[in-house]
DNA sequence: TAGATTGTTAATCGATTAACAATC
DNA sequence: TAGATTGTTAATCGATTAACAATC
């Protein structure tokens, strides 16, 4: 099991920032405008463009247009493709982002779920029984799919995806799945992110 | 802006694994046990442990009782009233969470959107005008909010929920919120996640 | 007694921050 | 030249891991 690294986070963080920056018309930014809308410190912007060799210009701050072509190239431009299991509130949610993931090339190619009353296409992918998982992962080249069952057949899921060949996982079950060292997880578990909150809070 | 420790996190997490044991009948459990299913070493577990004072039998395990227990005091046994900004689609599908939330003291007492016809009962929960939120968060003394609102209006919404009072964000619009130092926040981005384990994958 | 497990202290590792040199 | 900003090296901090003592 790997995990999402931090700087990456960081940079994808900085690449959304930059985006919206550019929309209002802005073309060169100094590191501590970034890491203020970001929420780091000036010095980690820096330190993180320099680790992956961006260059600023002393005094002169960075260019826009020059940073989103790194951090692009960075998180590669072609089209990734991105498949649901189970088309439940969160699954149905979550199909319909797609419109805004195409922006990213992140496409939603399919979604899967048991119920045959499912197996439609009101919900803006088209929907397939889960038998079918195997035959659109190797068609479409899925790599990276979203696990939104409910919790007893999450681990079954993710194991068969994963003799598939899919190769990470954005989980929304509350448990931890067990994978294979290479296969990159993240783990969303929304009533422990709201009661981490709560103990903050009341701390 | 705070955000929620690691230890806390893995807290949470212990809990939700000891809860499936001990369904499964399970009435104690060896840190390597836990770790295992928790996803972490079984050094960490017993570290997490002692630094919150809660003691196993050496050679005997932990009573996963007794860890319950524990566990259920760190976090609080009262009730946590929740609302959500904004019924699109992800505002929705929280809402369909409340029956799972209720096992945990979790109460989503309310909804808001500005769209009229989305004030009725059939998501599950009240929907209220933006104009309520306010009255509603004093009334039912509700301290953390679920922002699920485009992207353009959630700083807003964000000001007028900490001048009413909350205290804890989690919020799905892609922007990082400015908030004050001791308002504790988790930004969720979801495409931000599938690229990171795309980059990830790929690298 | 031997073996297994907890629990703690020390060591290591990695990430963040501080300090400052370089330079526009 | 003075001031502002990048970019890097060193110092600090915190979290994880290793080692091992305690004990059931």
């Amino acid at each position: 099991m790997a995990l999402v690294r931090n700087d990456i986070k960081r940079l994808l963080q900085y690449k959304l920032c930059l985006l919206r920056f550019k929309e209002l018309g802005v073309s060169t930014i100094y590191s501590h405008n970034l890491g203020e809308v970001a929420g780091v410190t000036a010095v980690q912007v820096r330190k993180d463009f320099s680790a992956y060799g961006i260059k600023g210009k002393k005094r002169g701050g960075y260019n826009i247009d020059n940073l989103l072509a790194s951090l692009n190239h960075i998180f590669g431009e072609s089209q990734k493709n991105i498949i649901i299991i189970g088309m439940g509130n969160i699954g149905r949610a979550l199909s319909q982002y797609n419109e805004r993931f195409i922006k990213k090339n992140l496409h939603i190619v399919a979604g899967f779920d048991i119920d045959p009353s499912k197996q439609n296409k009101s919900y803006g992918i088209p929907i397939f029984p889960p038998e079918k998982i195997t035959e659109i992962i190797k068609k479409d080249n899925v790599t990276t799919a979203i696990i939104a069952v409910p919790f007893q057949v999450a681990q079954e899921v993710c194991n068969i995806l994963i003799a598939s060949g899919i190769k990470g996982i954005l989980n929304f079950a509350p448990v931890i799945l067990r994978v294979p060292e290479k296969i990159i997880i993240d783990n969303i578990n929304l009533s422990n992110k709201l009661e981490g909150i709560i103990y903050n809070i009341e701390e």
